[in-house]
DNA sequence: TATGTAAATTGACCAAGGTCACTTTTGCAG
DNA sequence: CTGCAAAAGTGACCTTGGTCAATTTACATA
């Protein structure tokens, strides 16, 4: 019986997807096991392997799609004008990324690279995150409100470091963190953008 | 025949560091198998688990000795009196976790942290690394070399930051890098530090 | 409709990390 | 010395991610 040729390609990849994303939410990402998203999603386990380079690319796609989604968010959301704004545009990111390790690893090891799918969808976030911060630091400078003796690029790239740097120190305590990550991202992108 | 009861655990696990130790240089850690290790070393697979909690466990021993002794060097020398002088004396830790992906992921994953054997080892290393650096940058803030309207701590935790912001970019663009990881590095403690 | 072939899928198989009930070793108390 | 309990070690077995030659599906063309 004899049908759609490319379709079914994609069909099947995006009943992949939406499988795993289920298993995800139920168990989180730590949990999810191959064979549970093959038998969810009624297919061969190699079939998944020809979709996706390995397990870490599967969840690549499923977290990049998120990270886009919030990406967007901070896209349509008005420029912040001082730090605290800032900080508010930062949250939703912030608390993605801290929320889950699995996430956090695989944002770190992938957000940046080239040729891999999974680097790829990865990599785009990463680009758009620091060109889209920077965009927000050269109105500030214009502005007044963040130091303007640095490139917008490199004071982006030190949100990235330090907001990398708080989840990592929060996660590696694992015990009892105080306050939260936002709180502890404050004083490093004020010591950071303010003169 | 009944000897040393402690001596023998303590010889077997010295006896498993020294072989990993010696696949390691020869292979690199990203081949390195449980297997080989345990064949080399006279012992059952279940003796390794029993003494490391698994093969992250054991390279987090090795990683974190190496680390120690790098951090040892910095220690011994002069504290640095201005910018150059301080990346010189990072450059041994900087080259030592970029020379491999795997030493840079694990140190990343298992910085700080508490409870387990692997973490404790390298968590060390951590807050050695931040209050050696926070001295010397207490040294320099009173020279007036770098800017003092920061505690020296929440410094030296920016300089971890982007140690690894650089050496993480460096590891994901995979293809050509341009420069040194000293040279990316270098802009950016320039920005943190001065004034 | 018959047929060639490229795309898509299959599932038996493999590799390698990790587990655990069982055996051996060790040191001490009697 | 002897018996015994704890420490150390063993290796068969299990789990899970990942591979690939073989098979089925999908469509274009004669």
């Amino acid at each position: 019986m004899p049908r759609p040729p490319q379709k079914r390609r994609l069909e099947t990849r995006a009943r992949l997807l939406a499988e795993a994303s289920r298993l995800v939410e139920a168990q989180g990402y730590a949990g999810l096991r191959v064979e549970d998203v093959v038998e969810a999603a009624g297919v061969a386990k190699g079939t998944l392997f020809s979709h996706f380079t390995d397990k870490d690319g599967l969840l690549a796609v499923l977290i990049g799609a998120e990270v886009m989604r919030i990406i967007d968010e901070m896209e349509n959301a008005a420029p912040p004008t001082d730090l605290p704004q800032l900080m508010n545009r930062l949250a939703p990111l912030l608390d993605f990324v801290a929320s889950d390790r699995v996430i956090f690893d695989l944002l770190l090891r992938y957000s940046g690279s080239t040729g891999a799918e999974r680097d790829e969808v990865v990599a785009e976030g990463f680009y758009r995150q620091i060109d889209l911060w920077a965009g927000w630091i050269a109105g500030m400078q214009a502005a007044g409100a963040v130091r303007g003796d640095h490139s917008p690029t490199l004071l982006a790239e030190g949100i990235q470091a330090f907001l990398n740097q708080v989840i990592a120190i929060r996660f590696c305590q694992g015990d009892q963190a105080t306050g939260t990550p936002a709180e502890a991202l404050h004083p490093f992108l004020a010591a950071w953008l303010i003169t």
